[in-house]
DNA sequence: TGTACATCAGTGAACGCGCGTTCACTGATGTAC
DNA sequence: TGTACATCAGTGAACGCGCGTTCACTGATGTAC
């Protein structure tokens, strides 16, 4: 806040600082519309600014607050995912599973727009650049790092889990950034999990589980429970034990 | 498409083909431009309409529209859904669930905008009517009546799924419309499969499988095997026999 | 420290385009006697 | 069968609004000597 914490000349700093309030306003405006109303001109209305051409002097287009949008997104997902499971990871596995699924579902409740940028519908129109696809990976990469933890816990009971041919082909640009020690039959049930996680968020957030489930928190830990089976992360008994403080309790 | 075949005066029928051919023509648009972008002046102008004011004859306004179109989008699935399963229906319950499974897949696939239009993004500013309730819950339904099947077939091996208070608690309203021999495990199994089957749709259609999965259709025959395992429906050793002609073959 | 110049921020008009909806209207089709 | 009237389909202008982007511009901030 200070300036001497804050790098550059007062006029680097102004344009920090406008850059991310222009930021703010259209993830503001993104919950009310949708990333295909988001409008400039009510952007720079909304900011006070005169005119909206202001704001090219900021982003070279739409387009490209829209990608900014989605790259931030991305990062503060990944960012969100690593540090719940940071806090507990020393904890045995199921507890980090979980508190990944609770960590991500937590942060797309709280910033629906925000998800449903990078998760919802594609916008029409628009073609994602590369730079999103570097952030896109660390919910992933964090997943495969767990699954390496799984295949390398000898405490951690595995059946066999056998891959048909088919589904191995299938799979090959998964398992090609894979840890090697992780399976493909893990690989695949990982995916798997992937797939249910954000299948069960987007339930939610996009209202699809509005008349059908009356306890969305609970019934969530619940089945990223079951998911953890069929990850052969069996909880040992004592893992209410270990669970943290500020994960929400099975009632 | 003879006079004779079509009830009603001719100017009846002139109404109901133009009405049909609106919706068709907003449902080519929406590929393009998606919910949210439905014009009415653009559909009036492909149609070759004079003006956009001659669409209030058809529909009371643009949502009404919208509301149509996905009416008829949740029918269309259901119906696809159904005749899926009716066409295997003498089959044990894997080659049913399977049958469910792909009929959904490639229905979605085949019909991208119309599954964008009931799966994605809510679209702002809309609100559903009632009126999309009923044919919303016709693919439920359909897995409901499986699950049934599934708790009445003795052949089934079944594990006991044990529900803790809270999910069951959580479950409630969906325990509420499950046929009675359903217990609350098996329903929690259900509503999973569910979330499954629609999560994994949703992640192929809407490009987030595009790097990650070499082979979509084989994959998706896979998963939706393990589901079915999670589902205690263990495919019999012969089910290959069992599988009916126009089933993707696992290669 | 003071002056001259360059850089940058923001303005406001303009271009060319889009939209949903209302309304008074012209003509054609259908109906009742 | 023929006439008079009612119903309906489609027109076109208008209202009031929105948008992204370009461009010449004013004034303020920063920099080099």
């Amino acid at each position: 806040m200070t300036p001497s914490r804050t790098a550059g000349t007062p006029r680097a700093r102004a344009r920090a600082a406008l850059t991310a309030e222009i930021k703010q306003v259209a993830r503001r405006q993104l919950v009310e519309i949708g990333a295909t109303g988001l409008s400039l001109r009510a952007v720079a209305r909304e900011l006070g600014l005169g005119s909206a051409s202001a704001l090219y002097r900021y982003f070279s287009s739409r387009d490209a607050l829209l990608t900014e949008l989605i790259v931030d997104s991305y990062s503060a997902l990944g960012a969100a995912a690593e540090s719940a499971e940071e806090a507990v990871h020393q904890y045995p596995v199921l507890v980090r599973w979980l508190a990944i699924c609770h960590g991500v579902r937590d942060w797309s409740l709280t910033n629906r727009s925000e998800y449903t940028l990078i998760f919802g519908t594609p916008i029409p129109g628009y073609a994602a650049p590369a730079d999103t696809a570097a952030p896109a990976t660390r919910v992933p990469t964090l997943l495969s790092s767990l699954l390496a933890d799984v295949a390398a816990d000898p405490s951690v009971a595995r059946g066999a889990t056998v891959l048909g041919p088919a589904a191995r082909r299938a799979l090959e640009p998964v398992l090609v950034g894979m840890p090697s020690r992780v399976t493909p039959g893990l690989a695949a049930r990982g995916l798997m999990a992937w797939t249910y996680l954000f299948g069960a968020i987007s339930f939610e957030v996009f209202g699809h589980r509005h008349d059908v489930i009356a306890d969305p928190a609970a019934f969530f830990d619940y089945e990223m429970r079951e998911i953890a089976v069929s990850l052969n992360i069996t909880g040992p008994a004592g893992s209410q034990l270990h669970r943290p403080r500020n994960r929400p309790r099975e009632r």
